[in-house]
DNA sequence: TCTTGACTTAAAGTGCACTCGAAGGTGTTT
DNA sequence: AAACACCTTCGAGTGCACTTTAAGTCAAGA
């Protein structure tokens, strides 16, 4: 378990990005590589972790410019503390109305599903039309 | 309630795409307008469903040419409905699958904040590496 | 009459995040 | 010696979904 050094190549494989992407993020500020001494990058398994969150973050809908300023943040030390945490907050927030977005479309989509395997099975009338049948699940009083 | 008929000016605000991008989805097929003696296109109730219902599909993550091949199968008429309901259930599988995705994504963020309100208010050891916190949220053992 | 809003085609521009290629170099391995 | 993996700069290409512009026409309303 010591500090195993990675090259590239074989980094690019362990986190999954390529070896373009992982030069382009470097050039972008957002990765730090150590080198030999031919220049050849290298990259420990502190790097694996720091690859694996900014993706998480990334995962979550934070654009690179605003990754970019995370890390400038980052860099400038603890006195960014409470910066950062509202940026994660605020990407937090972001992420969680998209979901129940998605969540929305989506419940629109398994409605039609369902009105398909009616058609299919006959079990809805053969003249009902998807709008009429999605009106029956809008609670016509509460409608939150 | 009459079929009122609407101009794609209004229209456009009514279902929130630019009157472009309403033209850019005619070409592309995803919407039919009709004309009247001078050639300009107007809009009925019924198109206001359509589209509410193609950005429903775009909304789960449907990309523009699925789209165009769904609507080609929806012009041929009953033969392709179960094309088209598998082609919906496979989005739904895909959008459920990205919702994960980016829940999975959320927890670590959301773990971040924890980490950084314990250090701000002291009730995380100052010298704790994020990682090492995370660590424990694993379930060593049945970490499905 | 002038403004407004519509129409046409075709092409170019935008934003994002890569992705690739050229062209020339170094060091290690087979 | 050749193959391989790495290095550099930098500019161009990709994919997607618009978005805008150009340049010209037409018709209704104030």
């Amino acid at each position: 378990m010591a500090d195993k050094q990675y090259r590239i190549g074989e980094f690019s494989k362990l986190v999954g990005l390529s070896t373009y992407t992982l030069r382009y993020y470097e050039d972008q500020g957002l990765i730090v590589s150590q080198r030999d001494g031919n220049g050849v990058r290298y990259y420990t398994e502190n790097d694996i972790q720091w690859v694996g969150f900014i993706l998480h973050l990334k995962g979550t809908g934070l654009r690179l410019n605003d990754l970019k300023r995370y890390v400038r943040l980052r860099a400038e030390g603890d006195s960014t503390i409470t910066e950062r945490r509202d940026m994660l907050q605020k990407t937090k927030d972001d992420a969680e109305a998209d979901i129940a977005e998605l969540q929305m479309h989506l419940k629109v989509l398994i409605r039609k599903i369902d009105w398909y395997d009616g058609k299919v099975d006959h079990t809805i009338d053969d003249s009902e039309s998807f709008h009429d049948y999605l009106q029956q699940f809008n609670d016509t009083k509460e409608n939150k």
